[in-house]
Order: C-alpha cells, then structure tokens, then sequence
DNA sequence: CCTGTTAGGTTTCCTCGGGGAACCCGACTC
DNA sequence: GAGTCGGGTTCCCCGAGGAAACCTAACAGG
C-alpha cells in the first residue's frame, strides 16, 4: 500500500490523520482510554490482528501518545496506559462518536451516552468557541491563516494543505512532491 | 488488505470510523468543506492517486457526505459538495486539527485558527457539555449504556475513562459495570 | 518432573487495495 | 484538426493488512 505519508505537511489535520487515520487506532485508543490496556484483551475487544496491533502500539508508543509500563514483576505483565497527548484525543473520539451517533443511530437511539461529571449531566458534548461558548458549525466558522504557515490572500478557508512551504521553486508542491523531496 | 469492516459493532465511533478512518477521507473532506469541490483540484491539491480520489468520493457519495452536482451545462461541469450529514463532520476535523495545532505545530504556531463569525474572535474551540457549557476531557466524563444498540452483558463502551488509571488491576469495565456505576 | 496455561508478542504466507502513470472521452477553443 | 481541460478509468506492481501458527518466560497443578 505504502500509504502516502502526511507527516511533514504545514497543516494540522494533514498531521493528526497521519497517525490518526487509520482504521484501528481510534478504537485502540478508544479501548485504551476506556482502560483496557493489556494486549491480549485489546486483541481479543477488537478483533485485530496481532501482528496489526503490535505494530500499532509500538507507532502509538513511539509518538508519545501511550506508554508502555510494567504493572506487576512476578510474573512480568506490561500494559498500555495513555499519556495526557493520548488523553486529548479524547476530544476526537467524542467528535467521531457524535457524529455517529447523529448519523447512525438507529430508532432505538445511541448505543451509549456522555456523562459530565462535573455537572452529573448525561448531555451531547459540542464543539464550542473557546471565547463566547456558543457551538461552532461549518457555516459560522472561517479559517484565518496562523502564525505557523505561510498563507496567501487567495489561499482557501480550512486548512492550508501545503502553505509552509518555504521553497521558492515549488509554487503548490502536492503532498507527493513533498515526499520524493523527503526521500531524495 | 481487507480492511475489517466496522459498519456493524455497536459503537459509534467504530460506525463513523468505518468511513472516516482512512489517510485521505479526513483531507477530501477539508477540502470540500473549504470549497474545493473539483475533482482536478482536489487531486492536485491532496498530491491523491486520482483512482483512489474517484473512489472516495463514490463512497462518500454513496454515503451521503457528499453530493455530486452539474454546476455548469456547457461545458458540463460537476463539483462535489457536502451535505449536512458531512458538514457535521467539520467537528471532528476541529477536533484534529486542535490536536494537531497543540501537539505538532512547531516554535511559529499553528498553521491556522478558526474564527468563529458569530463573536467574531479567533478561538481555540472546546468540547464542552451540551448541558453546562464546561469543557469535557478525558478525566471528567465517563461513559454510560445508551438506549441503542446490541449491547448485551459483557459488552464494553467507552469508559468510565479514568477508572484504570488509578486502579489497574481493575478488569475490563462491562456494561454491567458501567449500570452498577449509573444507578450508583 | 512433566505438562499445561497465560501474557505478550513474532513469523509466515496470502490477498487485496493503494500508488503511479498511461489512457480515454466529450466539449470547447485556437 | 490539434491542443487542452475536466473528469474520470484501466493497468500493473508492491507492500500493508489478515489469519493462524509459532515462540519465550513464568508460573500452576499433579
């Protein structure tokens, strides 16, 4: 397959799919967040292959996102707990879960629900502006360039794909582009 | 590679990750919802085989994510547009991107910031309650069994999040567990 | 001591879907 | 009638995903 890599393009969705586009590690880290961290239980909750599995931890390990840790000697068990980068993709899965909940639940309504400790609230979380607290939605939002890339007056609302690219030579170097750039 | 379909397990986020967890779906749908809307344009701007483009957009059609539509007769031209149904995913990209932008984005910033056209600022957005408006994380919600689904004794859901962070030894939390905690 | 069993992977082999690139077709347009 | 542009489709290769067997270390039972 050699999936294209997405790693070193100037935009933070590219980025974040990079790891997290993939079929399986939204539901490990959704099973590891709900607390199963053992790999034979992970294997056995999802039905993953192993081999798959042991790949996607050491990725998920190697990026920060959970730790590896020995939770008892005699004998050795190690488990995977998620670091606080793991825990804020808590933010995705909540995303991911509503929009299936909204989309896919059936008559019979969502297969689970959302309980705000804080409040005691079983409530649908929403996507709020961090200044005002009203929801943010496609239709009232826009996308202003950031610090981090260097954007044009032309250059469209979500998500600069490939503004950061500093090279006068490549006007508008597609993500393949930036890859052979890569390797060479 | 067969990829195992999870159209079928009674858990949102396995429903919505099903279509959206994929490297390319997640960045054809910014583009979309940035207004890119032709096939050329998103071919070239996602660096995408143009066999793998046609096919995502074919499922994201088929889905109800998009639409396809003649924008002009002569000479007949067609874009791609979201529905409702996939400008609600604009959600789960927030939630990427936020991710992306807090954990990858370099010393300059984040390569963008949303601004919300209702207050009018710049602002980081937050999963808050749907209840009390408070931001929700990983620590301070938990998980309980919905009206929906198949979900019989034994069958896990996401949460409650923290409970094995404190107490390892805690076995996987089911769905019994999760009731005993509700009505606790 | 010998035979499980359990946790936690690793290896082997096969299949199938992604990537690249060429090709195609209708409709302009010079 | 030659070129170009939008919007795909076709062909072939290769490497990632899946299944299942295998491996090792540490006990557990008889």
């Amino acid at each position: 397959m050699t999936r294209t890599s997405l790693a070193d393009v100037a935009c933070s969705i590219a980025r974040a799919t990079d790891l997290f586009g993939d079929a399986w590690t939204a539901l490990i880290m959704r099973d590891v967040l709900a607390g199963i961290g053992r790999f034979d239980d992970l294997a056995h909750d999802l039905g993953i292959s192993r081999k798959i599995l042991a790949a996607r931890l050491a990725r998920l390990v190697d990026e920060g996102v959970l730790v590896r840790e020995r939770y008892q000697d005699h004998p050795p068990r190690e488990h995977y707990r998620a670091t606080e980068k793991g825990a804020e993709l808590h933010a995705v899965l909540l995303a991911l879960m509503n929009w299936g909940d909204r989309w896919y639940a059936g008559e019979a309504g969502p297969p689970a629900r959302i309980r705000h400790l804080a409040c005691g609230h079983a409530a649908t979380p929403v996507m709020a502006c961090g200044h005002c607290g009203e929801p943010v939605t496609a239709a009232n939002t826009t996308e202003l360039p950031g610090p981090g890339g260097r954007i044009g007056p032309g250059t469209r609302v979500l998500g600069p794909l490939l503004a950061a690219r500093t090279d006068p030579e490549a006007a508008t170097p597609t993500v393949q582009q930036a890859q052979r750039q890569m390797s060479a």
